[in-house]
DNA sequence: GTAGGGTTAG
C-alpha cells in the first residue's frame, strides 16, 4: 500500500469548518482517514486505538469503520464493537483527488462489511462499482462480500442479479442468498434455493440448514421443515447447537411444541438460543405457567437470560396476565442488570398494561429513553383495552407532535379507544385522518367504525358503512353489527346480519347464541330453539367458559359449574353471602343471557356458577379486605355478572377488575369503567 | 476472510 503523507491530515477539518490540527496524542483518540475511492463516496478511516503517538502508523493501523455521507462527509466514530457513537465530531472535506491510493483487498472488504452493519446500500453500491473497475473484478471472497451487503441491505434483486452474474460460486454465496431472502421474509425464494444447490452439487452445511430452517418456520407449510430435519439427522447435523436450535425453532412456529421439546432434550450442548426459542414457542401459544417453569429453570441451569428471554416472558405473562409473576420477572431484570431496558421496554408496557395496571405500564412508557412506534401503540392500545378513551386520543396527539409516524396499528388502537369509550365523532373523525397519513383501512378498522355506529343506534347507517366499503365484508365485520342489533333490539337486521355471519364462518358458536337471543328476547321462541338445533346439528361447540384469578403467585383456573374445586362449598357459601347482599341493594339475576327454554329457577341456577362469579367469591376469601381483585375471562363477561360484578364492588368496598377477550373492566362503587358499553 | 439460529404493538 502507497505511503498517506501525514499533510493529507490537514484536509480534516473540525466541526465548524476550523482545520483541525491532528497531533500525534490526537491521532490517538481521533480517527483519520485513510482511504478515499476514486468516486469520492466511500471512504475508510482507521481508529487509532492501538496507536502510541509517534510510532503509529496510518497505513497498518487496523480499519474500524466507513465514512458515512455523500458529499460533505462527517465521520462518525465507529468503535471497535460496531457501535456507533458521534464522540469524534470529524469532519472530512473533499477527499476527493487526494492520491492514486489503490486499495488493498482488506479495505474493500473491512468497508463492505461496515456498510453491511450499518444498512449504507448508497456507499456499499460505490464500494462495488470501485471493485468492478479494479483487479479484484472476479474475486470470489470479496464478491461474497458484496453478496452479503445487497442482502442485508435488503436489496435482494441486486442480489440475486450478483448472484446469477457470478462466474463461480461457494457454500457461502449460496448461504448468503438464502439467508438474505429468509431474513426479508421472502421464505419460498429461500426454499426454493435448496433444491437449486443440491442439484449443483452443493451440500448444504450448518449455516446454510439455520438459514433454511428459519424460512421454513415461516414458509407456507411444515413440509419444507421436515424434509430439512430429515436431512440433518442423515448428515448428523441435528446434534450441531445451531441446527439443532433452529429445528425446534422451526417446530415451535409451527407450534409442534411436543417435537420442539423432543429436539430441545435431545440436544448435548443447550445455549441461550435453544432456550430462547423453546420458551418463545410456550409463549406464542399463551403457556404462561409452561414459560415461567422454563425460565426458573433456565436461571437454575446457570443460563443468563438474554432480552430476547425477557420479552418472550414478558409476552407470556401478558397473555395470562399474570401481574405478580410479570413484577418478579421485572425485577430480576433490574437486579440482573446487565439488560438494557430499551429492547425489553416494549413488551413490559404491553405486561403491565395486559395484567390490569395501566399505571406501571405508563411509568415504563415515560421512563424509556426512546419512544419508538411500538412503545406508543402498546400505551396506546394499552389505555384503549382499559377503556381511558381520552387518555388514549391524548397519547396519539402527543405522538404527532413527537413526529412519530403512526402506522395501521396505531389507527386501530385508536379506533378501539374510541369504541370502548363511546366516541363516535372521534371515532369517525379519526377513520377519516388514516387517508392523510396514507394509511390504508383494512377489515379491522372497519369493524371498529361499524361497532362504533352500531352502539350509538345507528344500525342502518352501519349496514350502509358496510355496504359501502372498498374490501370484503367478513364475518367479523357482520359479527360487529350482530352484536349491536342484540343491544339495540333490532330483530330484522339482526337476522341478516347473522346469516352472512353463517355463510362466511359458520362453525363459530358466538353469532348463533347471539340470533337465538334475540329471537328469544323478540320472543320467536320456535325460531331460537331453530338455531340451537341448527348449532347442534352442524357441531358448532361453545368454547367452555373459565375465569381464574392470581393469588401469592399461583394460578387458579375456575369453570362453570365446576364441582370439583377442594373448596367449593365455602366458594359457594360465599358466593351466596355476596348474592343476598347484592340483591338487597338491588342487583336483579339478569337472566336473559341464559338458555331461554330453561325455567327461571334454573337459569338463575345456571348463572350462580359463572366462573367469574366463582372467581370472585374465591378471591374475597382468599385475599385481605381492601385488595384490588383481578379476574380474567377466556370470553366475554356475561351482562347478568356484570351488573352483580357493579353492585359487588359497592358492598365489598374494593375494586374488582375484570379483564375479558375484549377489555378490561374497572368496577369501582357499583360503576363499570366501560358504562356499559362492552 | 465472507454465511446461521432467539423478542415487542393488532
Amino acid at each position: 500500500m502507497v505511503m498517506f503523507p501525514h499533510c493529507y491530515f490537514n484536509r480534516c477539518i473540525g466541526k465548524y469548518g476550523r482545520p483541525l490540527a491532528l497531533s500525534p496524542s490526537k491521532l490517538k483518540t481521533l480517527s483519520c482517514f485513510l482511504f478515499a475511492a476514486k468516486y469520492g463516496t466511500p471512504c475508510a478511516f482507521v481508529e487509532s486505538n492501538t496507536a502510541e503517538s509517534q510510532d503509529w502508523d496510518p497505513c497498518t493501523a487496523p480499519f474500524t469503520g466507513v465514512l458515512q455521507d455523500e458529499d460533505l462527509l462527517r465521520t462518525t466514530h465507529i468503535s471497535s464493537s460496531g457501535t456507533s457513537s458521534n464522540s469524534t465530531g470529524l469532519y472530512v472535506l473533499d477527499l476527493i483527488n487526494c492520491g492514486s491510493l489503490e486499495p488493498e483487498r482488506t479495505l474493500y472488504s473491512k468497508m463492505l462489511n461496515k456498510c453491511t452493519y450499518l444498512r449504507k446500500l448508497k456507499q456499499g453500491r460505490a464500494i462495488h462499482a470501485h471493485i468492478q473497475s479494479s483487479t479484484f473484478e472476479d474475486d470470489l471472497v470479496l464478491l461474497n462480500f458484496i453478496l452479503n451487503m445487497y442482502a442485508k441491505c435488503g436489496s435482494l434483486e441486486e442480489a440475486q442479479d450478483l448472484f446469477d452474474k457470478m462466474p463461480t460460486k461457494d457454500m457461502v454465496s449460496w448461504t448468503v442468498l438464502i439467508s438474505g431472502y429468509s431474513q426479508s421474509g421472502q421464505a419460498s425464494e429461500a426454499l426454493a434455493l435448496f433444491p437449486k444447490m443440491l442439484h449443483l452439487g452443493f451440500q448444504p452445511n450448518e449455516f446454510t440448514l439455520s438459514s433454511l430452517l428459519k424460512a421454513s418456520g415461516t414458509g407456507p407449510s411444515d413440509h419444507h421443515g421436515r424434509q430439512l430435519h430429515a436431512f440433518s439427522l442423515k448428515y448428523g447435523y441435528d446434534m450441531n447447537v445451531h441446527v439443532g436450535s433452529s429445528l425446534l425453532d422451526m417446530y415451535a412456529r409451527w407450534a409442534h411444541m411436543r417435537e420442539a421439546k423432543v429436539i430441545f432434550n435431545s440436544l448435548a450442548a443447550k445455549n441461550v438460543v435453544s432456550w430462547n426459542a423453546l420458551i418463545a414457542g410456550h409463549a406464542r401459544k399463551g403457556e404462561g405457567e409452561h414459560v415461567m417453569r422454563l425460565f426458573l429453570q433456565m436461571l437454575r441451569q446457570g443460563f443468563e437470560p438474554t432480552h430476547f428471554t425477557y420479552s418472550s416472558v414478558f409476552t407470556a405473562c401478558a397473555s395470562s396476565g399474570s401481574l405478580e409473576q410479570g413484577k418478579w420477572v421485572h425485577a430480576h431484570v433490574i437486579k440482573s442488570g446487565g439488560q438494557p431496558i430499551a429492547y425489553i421496554g416494549n413488551t413490559l408496557i404491553d405486561m403491565y398494561a395486559k395484567s390490569g395496571s395501566i399505571k406501571d405500564a405508563k411509568k415504563v412508557f415515560r421512563r424509556l429513553v426512546k419512544q419508538d412506534i411500538v412503545s406508543w401503540n402498546s400505551i396506546i392500545s394499552g389505555y384503549a383495552q382499559h377503556g381511558l378513551g381520552a387518555e388514549a386520543l391524548q397519547l396519539f396527539e402527543q405522538m404527532l407532535k413527537a413526529k412519530v409516524q403512526p402506522n395501521e396499528i396505531t389507527f386501530l388502537s385508536v379506533l378501539t379507544a374510541c369504541s370502548h369509550s363511546g366516541l363516535l365523532d372521534e371515532g369517525q373523525y379519526y377513520f377519516e385522518l388514516m387517508k392523510k397519513h396514507k394509511i390504508e383501512a383494512q377489515v379491522a378498522h372497519h369493524v371498529t367504525v361499524v361497532d362504533l355506529l352500531g352502539r350509538a343506534g345507528r344500525l342502518n347507517e352501519a349496514n350502509k358503512f358496510i355496504e359501502e366499503m372498498p374490501i370484503k365484508p367478513t364475518a367479523a365485520v357482520w359479527g360487529a353489527l350482530l352484536g349491536s342489533c342484540r343491544m339495540h333490539k333490532n330483530m330484522d337486521l339482526g337476522v341478516y346480519a347473522a346469516e352472512q355471519i353463517f355463510e362466511l364462518d359458520p362453525h363459530d358458536s358466538g353469532p348463533h347464541v347471539l340470533l337465538s337471543n334475540i329471537y328469544a328476547s323478540a320472543g320467536r321462541l320456535s325460531d331460537a330453539a331453530k338455531v340451537r338445533k341448527m348449532m347442534k346439528e352442524s357441531g358448532v361447540k361453545k368454547e367452555p367458559a373459565c375465569s381464574w384469578v392470581e393469588i401469592e403467585n399461583e394460578v387458579h383456573v375456575f369453570v362453570a359449574n365446576d364441582d370439583s374445586h377442594p373448596m367449593r362449598e365455602e366458594i359457594q357459601r360465599m358466593w351466596e353471602k355476596i348474592s343476598g347482599k347484592i340483591k338487597e341493594i338491588g342487583y336483579v339475576p339478569d337472566t336473559s343471557h341464559v338458555l331461554f327454554f330453561m325455567n327461571q329457577q334454573d337459569r338463575e341456577l345456571k348463572l350462580q356458577y359463572h366462573s367469574e362469579k366463582l372467581a370472585l367469591a374465591f378471591a374475597v376469601l382468599k385475599t385481605p379486605p381492601g385488595l384490588t381483585i383481578r379476574i380474567k375471562k377466556n370470553i366475554r363477561i356475561c351482562g347478568d355478572c356484570h351488573s352483580a360484578f357493579k353492585f359487588a364492588s359497592r358492598v365489598l368496598g374494593r375494586e374488582i377488575i375484570v379483564r375479558d377477550t375484549n377489555r378490561f373492566h374497572h368496577f369501582l362503587h357499583g360503576m363499570c369503567s366501560c358504562r356499559d358499553y362492552w
